[in-house]
RNA sequence: GCCGCGGUAGCUCACUGGUAGAGCAUCUCUCUGAAAAAGAGAAAGUAGUCGGUUCGAUUCCGACCCGCGGCA
């Protein structure tokens, strides 16, 4: 018997619905949102990561939506900790917590519970070893914890040089541990490949026709550089590229159109393995789950 | 009509007288403090068509077809 708290987690790749379903489920059931969605996290940034509107929340709060500046690093680690406190608290209040998103990495650090090693980025660190060749790099990795090494691959520098800033602090990288701190259910929504596709270039449309450039332009207005704009990824990117003449209005659109087709598939390569996912078509099927599920 | 250039993987293009490669796209996968990130692997071509030369042609020659540019 799982006596952990319960929460309900709501997943599956970018423009599948989720937003929706949640907040049909959050309304019946009594519930709050936390969003699981790595670009929502920050401020300004609204068409562009899909952000719920307040018409479209219905009165439902939503949390760990706008909670850093543009300009301010974030990562999975901070996620994990606000979004603990968000559901604690939704708990206490004897509400039901929804974990609701598509980045995966952010989900599973909660459905999962991992425990991360406790050693925080060093961004001067990484800056120099970025320089090194990847031999270099693989090599020191390897004299520092060789087991580790064998995990990783040669030319993924980025995963080395983490390996090696967790090793020079701990003497080595330690072995994955999870303590899974709620009692998840997990429902997936997803289409066929060709319906995500139109509901992707339908949403791509809308966002345009509600000035999603203007909000980049006013991003990059406020401090934003195009570096971060880039770093960012899919809208902003591509509409970053546009506004300083890389590429035309319709190159613009159909690279991101792609780009963001093969962002649902990386997103889809988690979930697919995951069989704890029940993949639900509608907001009744859904809602039947739920119910069996909080019994 | 003439002259030139081109026609090789879905796209852009290499190479070579001994039956073909790259980048991007596609598909699959990895992922524990950058994750909308980073990395790995796989599949894919009767080389425009038809002839000729040759032991052997995608590569050389000819004709034709198609595209682009120039000249009339």
């Amino acid at each position: 018997m799982n006596k952990k708290p319960k929460i309900i987690v709501i997943l599956g790749p970018t423009a599948a619905g989720k937003t929706s379903l949640s907040i049909k489920l959050a309304k019946e059931l009594n519930g709050e949102v936390v969003s699981a969605d790595s670009r929502q996290v920050y401020k300004d940034m609204d068409l562009g990561t899909g952000k719920v509107t307040e018409e479209e929340a219905q009165g439902i709060p939503h949390h760990l939506i706008d909670v850093v500046e543009p300009e301010e690093d974030f990562n999975v680690v901070q996620f994990q900790e606000l979004a603990y406190d968000a559901i604690d608290k939704i708990l206490n209040k004897n509400k039901l917590p929804f974990l609701v998103g598509g980045s995966p990495f952010y989900l599973y650090s909660i459905i999962d519970g991992y425990v991360f090693p406790g050693v925080a980025p060093k961004p001067e660190l990484r800056e120099k070893l970025q320089e090194k060749p990847a031999d270099e790099l693989y090599e020191k990795l390897k004299k520092l914890d060789p087991e580790r090494a064998e995990e990783l691959e040669k030319n993924n520098k980025r995963r080395v040089i983490r390996s090696i800033e967790i090793a020079q602090e701990l003497g080595e990288v330690p072995d994955l541990e999870n303590n899974p701190r709620y009692n998840c259910l997990l429902l997936g929504i997803k289409h066929s490949r060709e319906v995500l596709k139109k509901r992707i270039a339908k949403r791509l449309e809308k966002r345009f026709d509600k000035c999603m450039i203007q909000e980049v332009k006013d991003l990059h207005k406020q401090g934003v550089s195009w570096e971060q704009l880039e770093e960012f990824g899919l809208e902003y990117r591509w509409i970053a590229r546009f506004l300083q003449d890389k590429v035309t209005k319709e190159e613009m659109k159909e690279s991101l159109q792609k780009d963001i087709e093969q962002f649902a598939k990386r997103q889809m390569t988690w979930f697919k393995k995951d069989d704890r996912i029940h993949w639900v078509e509608n907001k009744q099927e859904a809602e039947e789950l739920a119910k069996n599920f909080l019994n």
